[in-house]
DNA sequence: AAACCATTCAACCGCCCGGGG
DNA sequence: TCCCCGGGCGGTTGAATGGTT
């Protein structure tokens, strides 16, 4: 196994080191990753542990194949946002970013015949600046049910299946100052005093796979 | 059975950002 | 204002695996 700098190791995860990280988590909950090494002995830098735990071995990631109707979300996503894995991510219920990613690049990207993107950080979205995309606020409970197993209603915006900051779950209406709302073309008024945002249904017809061409499996 | 090629996806890398001192 | 640190993000890599010859 490759060693990198101050001795940390690279490479697949052993069930020992997953089961040491869990058990750090379990005791001291998510955070300072750094200190993990130094706490547990575990030869895993904290970035390191960081992604094993988002990537992996977080409750809340549904592992397995990508269904239907997440492809759909995850395509119609990409138009609307472009290259914004976490964002994407954010809104396909128990899905990573990097599982977004990977998805897209080795499926759905073939499926619609994309070339691979080489956009750089800095570039725009294909179709909205950068923090404009960010503040899209979209109540996806409108679009997105959650599992019929969980106690969680559709009213419940903060349902998130670890109770954590993870990406994963379903998120309510994110808070905007008044001068985002302003600058945010996806913000309008519908009448003298209220700000409206559309529904995630709105944008997502707005942008529709129509405009797509599929190419077949 | 073996060699080769293609695909998948976990993990890494580099960069960026925000908060605290 | 600057520096450091923790954390997040998107792009890329490479080991593992599956398929083909």
């Amino acid at each position: 196994m490759e060693r990198g700098e101050k001795g940390y190791r690279k490479g697949l995860w052993t069930e020992e080191e997953d089961r040491i990280l869990m058990d750090y988590i379990r005791l001291h909950g998510k955070g300072r990753w750094n200190r993990i090494a130094k706490v547990t002995g575990l030869k895993r830098c904290g970035k390191s542990c960081r992604l094993r735990w988002i990537n992996y071995l977080s409750p809340s990631i549904k592992h397995g194949d990508f269904s239907e109707e997440e492809d759909d979300l995850i395509i119609r996503l990409h138009n609307l946002l472009g290259n914004r894995w976490s964002l994407i991510a954010g809104r396909v219920p128990g899905r990573t970013d990097n599982q977004v990613k990977n998805h897209w690049n080795t499926n759905l990207s073939k499926k619609l015949g994309v070339k691979k993107q080489r956009t750089k950080l800095k570039a725009p979205s294909q179709t909205l600046p950068t923090k404009e995309a960010e503040n899209v606020s979209v109540p996806v409970d409108t679009f997105f049910e959650p599992p019929s197993t969980s106690s969680a209603s559709a009213n419940d915006q903060t349902y998130i299946n670890d109770g954590s900051q993870d990406k994963v779950g379903y998120f309510g209406v994110e808070e905007l100052t008044v001068n985002e709302e302003r600058e945010n073309p996806f913000w309008f008024t519908n009448d003298e005093s209220n700000l409206c945002a559309p529904t995630l249904s709105d944008l997502l017809d707005q942008y529709s796979l129509d405009n797509f061409v599929w190419h077949g499996l």
